[in-house]
DNA sequence: GCCAAACTATTAACATGTTAAGTAATATGG
DNA sequence: CCATATTACTTAACATGTTAATAGTTTGGC
């Protein structure tokens, strides 16, 4: 019993879990696509920083950090191996000291040219096995919950 | 220009990435579970682990794994860590000697009815912002997506 | 201009993710 | 039976996740 004089509520089955749920599913996704970074000697998160560099062109950490869904402690890690590869290249602006710009190299660009088509490909296999209209419908229902739960943190 | 003589379709736009979108979403659901596993000294995997112990009783490590959405090596770690903190006995299988059965101890046990109320009332808080329809909706979908994609593993 | 506070990126320390290799126990074919 | 393959788990090595602490810059009030 609790304060309220009512029996503590019982605890959720553990299959109904939120956080366990999206991973399964991401798992999922996933599997379709970890063999061709395998292939192409790459990590999930070194492709998240490659393919956001390659659209959106010279970005700051912090704001690379946010777009990839990384800490900036991964990401300084993830860049350090990423230059030292030569995929990427980073600077100081020249307006703030304390911020680094970081660009994707032709090699790094090279590297997406190279991978892009083993991607779509699966992603045409994904909506051939889940239906399109679905897999639209999945993206903005991922994006509400989303930002339902942002606008809460005032 | 490809082989069938049409020209490479256009890479789909960084925003619509399926593993990115699980991601994000994720992550914006977890924001709301990490404080009190940090307050409780545990991680999300453990806590993981420790959920599904209590639920099913003696697992295999295999099974355990599968359960909670594991790889093998990490449990392996895990488990290690638990036992060494009391919260869980392992025993090989007596049939079987290769396999280990593990079991929640009454530690474990009693840490998770500690915590189990501020899971709940942040799953109350996430049904409010967002609607308990539509978080059931999201499981199914969720659940639908992940078979669509095992089916095919075959 | 000076100093404390705020900001940006990095490093450190520990835990987990991922793949490959290793170890011990069991199943299988001959 | 025995050699072999298979299975279940662990260990190893490298990369990332997470939190705390650090170092260098910039900003604001004075």
């Amino acid at each position: 019993m609790n304060g309220d004089g009512l029996p503590d509520p019982p605890m959720r089955d553990f299959s109904r879990s939120l956080p366990m749920a999206l991973l399964r599913a991401r798992e999922a996704v996933m599997d379709r696509f970890r063999p061709s970074l395998r292939d192409f000697g790459i990590t999930e998160q070194q492709w998240r920083v490659l393919r956001a560099l390659h659209d959106r062109g010279e970005v700051e950490t912090g704001a690379l950090a946010g777009l990839c869904c990384l800490l900036t402690p991964s990401l300084s890690r993830i860049l350090k191996h990423l230059e030292s590869t030569g995929l990427v290249s980073r600077r100081p602006a020249p307006s703030d000291q304390r911020r680094t710009l970081v660009a994707i190299s032709p090699e790094g660009r090279a590297l997406i040219e190279r991978r892009a088509p083993y991607s779509e490909a699966q992603y045409r296999a994904i909506e051939e096995a889940f239906g399109k209209e679905r897999v639209d419908a999945l993206y903005e229902t991922l994006e509400n919950l989303h930002d339902a739960l942002e606008k809460e943190k005032s």
